[in-house]
DNA sequence: GGCCAGGTTCGCT
DNA sequence: AGCGAACATGGC
């Protein structure tokens, strides 16, 4: 769906680095080692149209290659990649906000892109609580490259995300063993293990309100506000997400208000309201600017 | 070297 | 209910 700008998408699922979590992009491919239906494909995509004629193709490989299989494989880029949603609506919305206007003009096309399961979309945003995002980035690296599924492919190595079975069987230990503390490795110990005992089950929250969805997620332990509301933009493809007491969001907002002195959560929480139901697209064209180094 | 980083929980008033 | 400490590591 134009304006689809698939460089600047590809490069904002990997923070503007060539990796992030299980997915690469060197500027041309869109690589990912894609976990389906207890099944491992290797995918690539990259672009032959152009940012108002968006085409994209993809190549899979896998054991089990049929037209199923390919469908399912197709369906999941197009979510991860975000390829169907309409951003006119939020760019209509932003024209009136002069806050947003340069801003977004420069990100023009930047979709939102998503995790390919709720799961590990959770267990990355608790990697990045409260560290800098470069560290987040070495303890997800470590975590794929320790307990996920590797793929040799053309002299490179990919690795898929790690199961929650593998990472139960880690137990805290085992994710201590990859630097994190023990508070962290005690928080995605316990839900990796009730992912892999059926007693969570995160991906059937996709049916519920985002009012409803927030109560269930704030309801794991690990799971404050900040990482509800990052999930409601990143696993849950909702439109209005808005970690409003995210340090790098209050300090950005703080700089293109132009405002003297760190806005306060509270702050940042009422002048957003201007921005709803948009918010999880300001969220993310705000990230995408500071990662970009067009803010700081 | 010290200070701080894209939070969350727990224990204490 | 509201506040502060602990968490532990790497980067600047």
């Amino acid at each position: 769906m134009p304006p689809y700008d698939f460089c600047l998408t590809a490069a904002a699922a990997v923070n503007f680095r060539v990796q992030h979590g299980t997915n690469f992009f060197d500027g041309t491919y869109f690589k990912k080692l894609l976990n389906l239906d207890n099944q491992t494909y290797f995918t690539r995509v990259h672009s032959i149209g152009t940012i108002d004629h968006p085409q994209l193709q993809i190549e899979i490989t896998g054991n089990t290659i049929n037209d199923q299989s390919t469908g399912a494989v197709t369906e999941r880029l197009s979510w991860i990649l975000d390829t169907t949603t309409d951003l006119s609506p939020f760019y209509q919305a932003v024209a009136q906000s002069p806050t947003l206007v340069p801003l977004v003009n420069n990100l023009k096309g930047l979709h939102i892109t998503h995790t390919n399961s709720v799961f590990e979309g959770l267990i990355l945003a608790i990697l990045g609580q409260q560290i800098n995002s470069k560290m987040a980035h070495t303890f997800s690296y470590h975590l794929i490259e320790t307990y996920g599924q590797i793929f040799k492919m053309g002299g490179d190595v990919y690795y898929s995300f790690p199961k929650a079975t593998t990472l139960a069987d880690a137990g805290i230990n085992g994710l201590k063993a990859i630097k994190l503390n023990r508070q962290k490795a005690d928080y995605i110990a316990s839900i990796a293990c009730a992912v892999a005992l059926n007693q969570l089950d995160l991906e059937s929250l996709h049916n519920k309100s985002d009012e409803k969805l927030v109560i269930s997620l704030l309801n794991i332990r690990g799971v404050g506000l900040w990482t509800a509301q990052w999930l409601l933009i990143k696993s849950f493809g909702r439109n209005d997400g808005f970690p409003h007491n995210d340090l790098a969001l209050i300090r950005a907002l703080t700089t293109l208000l132009k405002e003297k002195d760190l806005l306060k959560p509270e702050q940042v929480l009422k002048h957003s309201q201007r921005w709803i139901p948009f918010r999880s697209y300001v969220t993310t064209y705000i990230f995408a600017a500071i990662r970009s180094g067009c803010l700081n």
